[in-house]
RNA sequence: GGGCCAAUAGCUCAGUUGGUUAGAGCGCACCCCUGAUAAGGGUGAGGUCGGUGGUUCAACUCCACCUUGGCCCA
């Protein structure tokens, strides 16, 4: 025999396990398998009687295609339900869309332009339904694509006419609690087209405004607090660039850790913020001027000043939103015209004044004959004459500015407080109870608990109408008689039912009138006649209110759910609108769990921007690198704080990707002749290094259980990472080799190896799958038959670690090998360097030790060879001097040598007895044995 | 401007109640192998632990401030 039919009689691995992944072709065809299979149903089926684990999905806006936010997101849920279903859970995951609301009614109306006036309210509805139906079939199939497992093929819908149904409901409930109220609060107002525009629908142009500065005047007594006597008119000085709020000003703000000073003239004083009188004296041109006295805003608060040219007070109050970039530090407050001046005046009980109509005209209330319904953009020059004529103007000129423009008509708009539903945080307690309920749920991380308490705590009433078509009416009426307008639950409650049938869109078909619309009476006048409200609900309650609409209606589910998984920005919409609600209507709160990732950033940190598109779009990646890469790289970040995206971060994983998936390779081709069935495992009859290979096994399964279980992904793909390339690729893989290739096909040395190698297989298969769902499963269909062996890896479940084959014992005694081992490859590499040497099994190694670690090496030098991967391993017996401590066992005196004999052609090693053999003069005695038996 | 959060090698992550020369994998450089081969193995160089102060015998770890970045508000 020559070398190369010496090469035959090896064991060389074998597997159709491709070395390439080739993702890109191979994904999507393992998509279409499962859903063929029904594997998603199968799973839920394989779990029927098991408990439920409710991760309930926060539905995506349906609207665009997906980004890298909502692969984050979707493939953590993924992780988690499949790591649920594979460790004792029934976890029935369904996905989930929000369909109503202002983006898809603004894509909407754009799109089809001029053509949107003539068309009914229910066209452009049916028109925003469409348009959010295409986008949620393309979604559902990005999503699928990734390999994420769910109810695709029924998702909940916020716009099902069920859903809507269950929204009118709950809405209902909030009604029957007494929660819900009317009142007025300032709206973007754009008076050409008479409609309130969202902040979306504004767009920033440069605009030229009168700039003023008006004096409100202050009683001299209430300065007392100063050391200084006024002998002086005193005011204090405010800067605007709308002067046609002033007829509906009723306060002055002041903020309240700045300094104030008084500011003396000649003839009168003035009071400014410390830092603009150089400003402000400056602005309005005075000259001979000096600081008397200077105080904090909060000496003023809540005393009164007087309106300038009403006879009517304004009252002093504290706000931080005061700024010292412009004006004077002092801010003229009209609560009815501004989102500040608004919040402010709720604090201080503050009137809501608005004097102003739909059209953008004053109404009677401002009481000035020359204002009355006027326009007030051109009433400006009016007031500031009228100022003058009361000398309360100390300068007026023309400032241009960015201002808020509609986007339709391009008109500057104006703020107009309007009427408005709300949910009182107060009635029935709402907010404390929902800071209790905060209180009781368990955040992940656990800041999540303090930040969400905090907006919790500090929030105004939630403002819930919107004065939109695309979404759920809120079902009330305005009495046509009386002008009442009030919300009836019974109506309600009727509606709902027949939202259910027929959708929502009845409430706006005006030929539509359900019989019980005419029953209803007006619970002031009597009347039967009525407006049906055209304000709809903010679709944050949609959202909100889907643990009504999902976990209480599906069989599969309950409430409350396990787990709410979301972004961070969630503490302030989802989460928040969620427990609001179910406070509101079930006291208490729709979550156990609240688990949140951070925002997927660039390479450096910084935030990906819309309009730059800094980054390479999904579907491209996905093409490129498969999906699995993405489902790995969501896995390997620490999803608790922002995660990176960069070209870098995802070479490095389709590397660490090719590592596991070729050590995986290699174990297939191991394994490829060997049945369980035919050699069960036998754990004494284990080389002990195989014994070794299962206890670092089980201790894997330990530490991956704890990180799936704390939901700590990228521990799992650490660790997971750490054991392909270290424990087995560069260690005992490595030396298991030479046993493998080598020895008797069916001999207990290779059989002892394969058992191992198989239990390995079988058991990072399942245990990867939850993350890498792909290529698990792709290990798994290349496995072969073996008992309890279920079609999909996904039916299978989690592995447990099996404490009798852990052996703390064995394992501190071959931790001990494997750093003599490192410092013997230390120097192998210098001999290599030298020369020497260039595969390691031309090496005879010298080993002296102290009286320990001797002793050991003694018991085990029939293993050494191998372990090193050397052909001769010498232990020098007389104890070297240096060496004479017991505690020094591991300092070792190593020399590399040539090793002795030749190479044997079959095995490699290096041997005297090469040749010995007439019949097979090549090869070494081992091999000779091996052959022959 | 406010609330919350983060910052450890080029990249992704560890770092246990403060306690020796801060670890791992990848990448990089160099080398070996050619029987895991568009693979495999080895050796090595990389870190003032974002910055500045402070507490302490001792700080990556605790405190304050600052810088940079993120989310949410304003």
């Amino acid at each position: 025999m020559d070398a190369k039919q010496y090469k035959d009689t090896l064991n060389l691995p074998q597997t159709t396990f491709p070395m390439k992944a080739n993702l890109r072709e191979r994904e999507p065809e393992q998509v279409k398998a499962w859903d063929a299979i029904n594997l998603y149903e199968k799973i839920l089926e394989k779990n029927r009687d098991r408990p439920k684990y409710i991760l309930h999905d926060g539905p995506p806006y349906a609207n665009g295609n997906i980004h890298f936010g909502h692969i984050l997101n979707k493939v953590l849920k993924d992780i988690i339900v499949k790591y649920k279903n594979m460790s004792g859970y029934a976890s029935e995951f369904i996905p989930g869309w929000d369909c109503h609301g202002l983006p898809i009614e603004h894509h909407v109306t754009k799109k089809l332009g001029p053509k949107k006036n003539e068309m009914s309210i229910l066209e452009i509805r049916q028109a925003c339904r469409d348009y959010a139906n295409q986008y949620i079939d393309i979604q559902r199939d990005e999503f699928k694509r990734l390999g994420i497992l769910g109810r695709w093929k029924k998702p909940y819908l916020t716009m099902d006419y069920n859903y809507e149904s269950i929204i009118a409901k709950e809405f209902g409930k909030l009604v029957a609690a007494g929660g819900i109220y009317r009142g007025k609060k300032p709206v973007l107002w754009c008076a050409h087209c008479q409609t309130a525009l969202a902040e979306a629908e504004v767009e920033y142009d440069d605009h030229s405004s009168p700039s003023i500065y008006v004096k409100f005047q202050i009683d001299p007594k209430d300065l007392n607090f100063l050391n200084k006597g006024i002998d002086q008119p005193a005011s204090i000085v405010i800067w605007t660039t709308t002067p046609w709020t002033l007829p509906a000003n009723l306060g002055v703000a002041l903020h309240p850790s700045y300094d104030y000073v008084a500011l003396k003239t000649p003839s009168e004083i003035f009071i400014v913020a410390k830092n603009l009188v150089d400003n402000f004296v400056k602005a309005v041109g005075i000259k001979d001027h000096e600081i008397i006295e200077r105080f904090s805003g909060q000496n003023l608060e809540r005393k009164e000043c007087q309106h300038p040219f009403y006879n009517r007070k304004s009252l002093i109050v504290l706000s931080e939103h005061v700024t010292l970039d412009t004006g004077t530090g002092c801010v003229h407050i009209a609560p009815g015209h501004g989102q500040e001046d608004y919040e402010v005046g709720l604090k201080y009980g503050l009137d809501i004044f608005v004097p102003v109509d739909h059209r953008g005209c004053f109404t009677q209330e401002v009481q000035i004959e020359s204002l009355k319904n006027r326009k007030v953009e051109e009433t400006n020059k009016d007031i500031i004459k009228l100022l003058k004529e009361k000398k309360a103007l100390l300068k007026d000129e023309i400032l241009s500015h960015s201002y808020p423009h509609c986007w339709r008509c391009k008109n500057p708009v104006i703020f107009r407080a309007t009427e408005q539903w709300f949910i009182s945080l107060e009635k029935n307690d709402l907010r404390h109870k929902a800071l209790d309920s905060i209180r009781r749920v368990d955040w992940i991380p656990p800041w999540g608990r303090d930040r969400i308490y905090g907006m919790v705590q500090n929030r105004l009433d939630w403002c819930i109408s919107r004065q939109r078509s695309w979404g759920v009416p809120i079902v009330a009426l305005t009495c046509q008689k009386c002008h009442l307008t009030f919300l009836d639950q019974k109506l309600i409650g009727k509606m709902a039912d027949a939202f259910a049938q027929k959708g929502a869109d009845i409430w706006f078909d005006e030929k539509a009138m359900p019989p019980f619309l005419k029953q209803v009476q007006c619970p002031d006048c009597g009347a039967q006649d009525f407006h049906r409200e055209t304000d709809i609900l903010d679709v944050w309650f949609d959202s909100g209110v889907s643990y009504a609409a999902v976990l209480e209606q599906e069989k599969t589910l309950s409430y409350p759910a396990d787990l709410y998984l979301e972004g961070s920005d969630q503490h302030r919409g989802w989460f928040h609108s969620s427990l609001l609600t179910a406070i509101g209507t079930r006291n208490t709160a729709p979550y156990k769990t609240v688990l949140t990732h951070g925002f997927v950033v660039d390479g450096e940190g910084k935030k990906y921007s819309k309009s730059v598109k800094n980054y390479t779009p999904p579907d491209k990646l996905i093409q490129t690198h498969g999906a699995e890469i993405l489902r790995l790289w969501v896995a390997a970040e620490d999803y608790r704080n922002d995660i990176r995206f960069s070209d870098e971060i995802i070479t490095r994983l389709v590397e660490a990707y090719r590592k596991i998936r070729n050590t995986c390779r290699f174990l297939l081709g191991n394994i490829g002749d060997y049945s369980p069935v035919h050699s069960p495992l036998d754990y004494e009859n284990l080389l002990e290094i195989d014994k070794w290979a299962l206890h670092q096994l089980q201790k894997l399964m330990i530490r991956l259980n704890k990180a799936y279980e704390d939901f700590a992904f990228h521990v799992v793909f650490h660790e997971l990472n750490k054991f392909c390339t270290v424990t087995l690729s560069a260690f005992y893989l490595d030396i298991l080799k030479d046993r493998l290739y080598t020895s008797k096909k069916n001999g207990a040395e290779r059989l002892s190896a394969q058992k191992v190698l198989f239990e390995i297989t079988k058991t990072l298969s399942p245990l990867m799958a939850p993350i890498l769902s792909f290529t698990a499963e792709e290990i798994w269909t290349h496995m072969g038959d073996f008992p309890g062996k279920v079609p999909s890896v996904h039916l299978a479940s989690l592995p447990e670690p099996k404490t009798e084959w852990i052996d703390e014992t064995l394992a501190t005694r071959w931790q001990t090998f494997q750093n003599i081992r490192d410092k013997i490859l230390t120097a192998l590499e210098k001999a290599r360097k030298d020369k020497m040497i260039g595969n390691s099994l031309e090496a005879a190694v010298f080993i002296g030790a102290g009286k320990e670690t001797q002793a050991l090496l003694e018991q085990y030098r029939d293993i050494l060879p191998q372990l090193f991967i050397v052909s001769q391993v010498n232990l020098i017996k007389e104890t070297m001097k240096s060496f004479s401590h017991e505690s020094e066992s591991e300092n070792l005196l190593i020399e590399v040598k040539k090793a002795l004999g030749k190479k044997c052609e079959r095995c490699w090693n290096y041997a005297m007895t090469v040749g010995d053999d007439p019949q097979h003069p090549l090869i070494c005695h081992r091999c000779v044995q091996t052959l022959s038996s």
